[in-house]
RNA sequence: UGGGGAAUCGUUCAAUGGUAGGACGCCGGACUCUGACUCCGUUAAUCAAGGUUCGAAUCCUUGUUCCCCAGCCA
C-alpha cells in the first residue's frame, strides 16, 4: 500500500480505537473482520468496508479476518464465497489463515442458546409469524408478552432440542430472547434468535433445520474470533443494545465492541444487493461482471485497478453522515493511477481513411514512440507508418472553427510521433455527402522535428497504418443510470441509461496491440484508458473496454 | 407518532472553546508532439433562533430538516 493510501487525519473509528488502546482495553490488541453474507457479489460499497477493516488492522498491527456470515441458507452459495475470496484478494488484502464461516460455529451457537434458556433468558415461542408481528406492537404502542413467554425452562430445553431434531414444521416454533416487550427499541422486544428452516445449507447440507438469526450469530461469532472492534453500517445502530445484551450474558473477558459508520452511496448507480441481483436476474446487464456494474468483479473487468479503488476508499473518508459520493471522484482515482501506470498506444475508433499522396506507395517505416511521455523507463515501441492511414473522423472538419486544432480544409496537423501532414482534398460519397477519404501530403522534414520554417502547427492527432493495424471492437461505457440517485427513485429500473453501452466494431488498433494480454490496460492517446476484455478478446479479434475517458476540455469549448 | 442517528463549500472529509482547511467538481491561466498529464490561481460552507464566553462549527436551550427500526433477511 502506498503512502497516499494512508489517511492524513483520523476518522472517528480510529479515534475510538486510540481511546480504547489508551485505557488498556483488549490487552492492546486490535482485531477486525470483514463479514459478508455469501448471497451476492461484493461491490464498491463493500470495498469501503474491506479497506476500512483491513486498513485498521494493518495500521494497528492487528488482524482482520474474512468471515462468511452464512446463517441463512436461502440464497447463499459456494459460487458467492469463491467470488468474495477472489475479489477481496484482488483488492490487495490478505487474511492469512483466518478464513472463517459463521456456519462453522453452529454447534457452539446452539450451546450458547441452550445456556441462555437455562438462565431463563430465552424461550420457545409457538406463536405464528403473523401473531409474533401483532404481539410486537408498533413504534408508538408497546408489544404484548407472548403466552409462551413463561414456558418452564425444562420445557424450553426440550422443545428447542426437538426443534433441532426436526420434529416440527417450518415456522411452528422459534427461540426468542426474553428481554422486554415494552422496550421503545423494537429490536429488544423479545427478538427471535433461532428459526426452523428446512433449507439445505451450502456448507452444512441437511445437518441443521434450525438456523440462528444475525443478531445472535454475529456478535457471538465476533466474540469467538476475539474481534475487538466490530465495524458495521449505520442501520445496525438500533441492534447494538442487542449485540451487547448477548455478549454480556454469554461472554467472559474481552468483549467485542460494535461501531457503526455510514455506508457508501455512489451517484448514478445502485449499491444495494437486492437491486444488483435484480439487474442480473432480469438480464438488464450481462452479469455480475458486466463492466457497468459497481461490483468488484465488474470494475475489474472494466479495467479499474485495486490501487485506484483503495485510494478512492481513503479519499471518501469515514463518518456517520449519509452520503452520496460523486462518481467523478472514483473516475479521478482511476485516471490518477492509470495515467501513472498505463502505457500509451494509438487506436482509431471511428476511422477515416487518409492517403498520403506524396509518400512512396510501397514504403513502410517504423517510428519509435515512447510508451509514456513522462516515464522513459517504460520504454518505447515501434509503430509502422505507410501511405494509407486511418485517423479519427472527429479529427477532421470540412469547415472547422478557428479554435479547432485538428485537420480541416487547408489545414496542417501533426501525426503523433510521425510527420506533419497537410490537407489536399477530400472524397465524398455522392449520395450521402459524407466524407469518405482524405488526400494529404506529408512534410518529410518534420519527422520527429518541428517545421524548419518555424511555422506553428498546433494540432496533434492519433493515427494507425491501414496495412499494419489490427481490427478491434471497442466498448464504450457510460453511467448505468440516468438518475443521480436511482436507489431513491420509486422504481430504479425506469432510470436505466439507454446509452450506457456503445459497441464500436470497425476500430483499428496499432500493430503493437496485437499482443495485448487480457486485462492489460492502455491509454489510447487522446481518447481514454482501455482494458483488454478478459472474456471476449481474442488475438485475431481484439476487444477493448473503455475504463474511463480522458478529461476533455475541448468538449467544453466545442459546446 | 416511540426509539436510535446525522446536520460544515456544489459533493465529501477535517477543524475536539482560539486564523473554518483538504480532496473532488466548477471557473480562469501557464505549459504541451495527447485539447491528456503537470503547474498556478479563483470560486464556495458552519441547519435556524436564542443563550454562556474575551472568544462558539464546537458548550447550553428551543426549533427545523434528513436517515434508520415494526423480516422467522443481513
Amino acid at each position: 500500500m502506498t503512502e497516499s493510501e494512508t489517511s492524513l487525519t483520523n476518522d472517528f473509528i480510529r479515534d475510538i480505537i486510540d481511546e480504547d488502546l489508551s485505557i488498556g482495553k483488549n490487552d492492546g490488541k486490535v482485531a477486525t473482520r470483514f463479514p459478508p453474507e455469501p448471497n451476492g457479489y461484493i461491490h464498491i460499497g463493500h470495498a469501503k468496508s474491506v479497506c476500512l477493516n483491513f486498513g485498521i488492522a494493518k495500521q494497528y498491527q492487528g488482524t482482520c479476518n474474512l468471515r462468511l456470515d452464512d446463517t441463512d441458507p436461502l440464497g447463499e452459495s459456494m459460487e458467492y464465497v469463491e467470488s468474495i475470496i477472489r475479489d477481496v484478494r484482488w483488492l490487495g488484502f490478505d487474511w492469512g489463515n483466518r478464513l472463517y464461516y459463521a456456519s462453522d460455529y453452529f454447534e457452539k451457537l446452539y450451546s450458547f442458546a441452550v445456556e441462555l434458556i437455562k438462565k431463563g433468558d430465552a424461550y420457545v415461542c409457538s406463536l405464528s409469524a403473523d401473531e409474533i408481528r401483532e404481539y410486537r406492537g408498533t413504534f408508538t404502542e408497546p408489544g404484548k408478552d407472548s403466552p409462551f413467554r413463561n414456558r418452564p425452562i425444562e420445557e424450553n430445553l426440550n422443545m428447542f432440542a426437538r426443534m433441532r431434531q426436526g420434529e416440527f414444521a417450518d415456522g411452528a416454533h422459534v427461540l426468542r430472547a426474553k428481554i422486554d416487550m415494552a422496550s421503545p427499541n423494537i429490536v429488544m422486544r423479545d427478538p427471535i434468535i433461532y428459526r426452523i428452516k428446512r433449507e439445505p445449507h451450502y456448507r452444512t447440507g441437511n445437518k441443521w433445520v434450525i438456523y440462528p438469526m444475525y443478531d445472535f450469530a454475529h456478535c457471538l461469532s465476533d466474540a469467538l474470533e476475539g474481534i475487538t472492534h466490530s465495524i458495521c453500517t449505520l442501520e445496525f445502530e438500533n441492534n447494538r443494545p442487542l449485540y451487547d445484551w448477548f455478549v454480556e450474558r454469554l461472554i467472559e473477558g474481552n468483549r467485542p465492541r460494535q461501531i457503526e459508520f455510514a455506508r457508501l452511496n455512489l451517484s448514478y448507480t445502485v449499491l444495494s444487493k437486492r437491486r444488483l441481483i435484480e439487474l442480473v436476474q432480469k438480464n438488464l446487464v450481462q452479469g455480475w461482471d458486466d463492466p457497468r456494474m459497481p461490483t468488484v468483479t465488474g470494475m475489474r473487468r472494466r479495467g479499474y485497478t485495486p490501487a485506484a479503488i483503495r485510494n478512492f476508499c481513503v479519499a471518501i473518508g469515514v463518518a456517520k453522515n449519509d452520503n452520496l459520493i460523486d462518481v467523478s471522484l472514483l473516475e479521478h482515482c482511476v485516471r490518477e493511477d492509470l495515467n501513472e501506470n498505463a502505457p500509451r498506444a494509438m487506436c482509431v475508433l471511428r476511422p477515416l481513411k487518409v492517403l498520403i499522396d506524396n509518400y512512396p506507395e510501397t514504403q513502410t517505416e517504423d517510428f519509435e514512440i515512447a510508451n509514456h511521455p513522462q516515464k522513459p523507463e517504460m520504454g518505447s515501441r515501434k509503430v509502422p507508418f505507410s501511405r494509407v492511414l486511418y485517423i479519427e473522423r472527429d479529427d477532421f472538419m470540412e469547415d472547422p472553427p478557428k479554435k479547432y486544432h485538428r485537420l480541416g480544409t487547408g489545414r496542417e496537423v501533426r501525426l503523433r510521433g510521425a510527420y506533419i501532414i497537410k490537407f489536399k482534398k477530400m472524397v465524398k460519397d455522392e449520395k450521402t455527402g459524407e466524407v469518405t477519404q482524405l488526400h494529404c501530403t506529408y512534410d518529410e522534414q518534420t519527422r520527429n522535428a518541428p517545421p524548419a520554417d518555424g511555422r506553428k502547427v498546433q494540432g496533434v492527432i492519433h493515427w494507425v497504418s491501414a496495412a499494419h493495424c489490427a481490427p478491434a471492437e471497442v466498448r464504450l461505457y457510460d453511467r448505468l443510470f440516468s438518475s443521480e440517485n436511482p436507489g431513491a427513485e420509486e422504481e430504479f429500473i425506469n432510470f436505466l441509461n439507454k446509452d450506457s453501452l456503445e459497441v464500436l466494431t470497425g476500430c483499428f488498433a496499432e500493430a503493437s496491440l496485437k499482443d495485448a494480454q487480457p486485462l492489460s490496460k492502455y491509454q489510447f492517446e487522446r481518447l481514454g484508458y482501455f482494458c483488454v476484455d478478459e472474456k471476449d478478446s481474442k488475438a485475431d479479434k481484439l476487444v477493448f473496454n473503455r475504463v474511463v475517458a480522458l478529461r476533455d476540455s475541448w468538449a467544453k469549448v466545442a459546446r
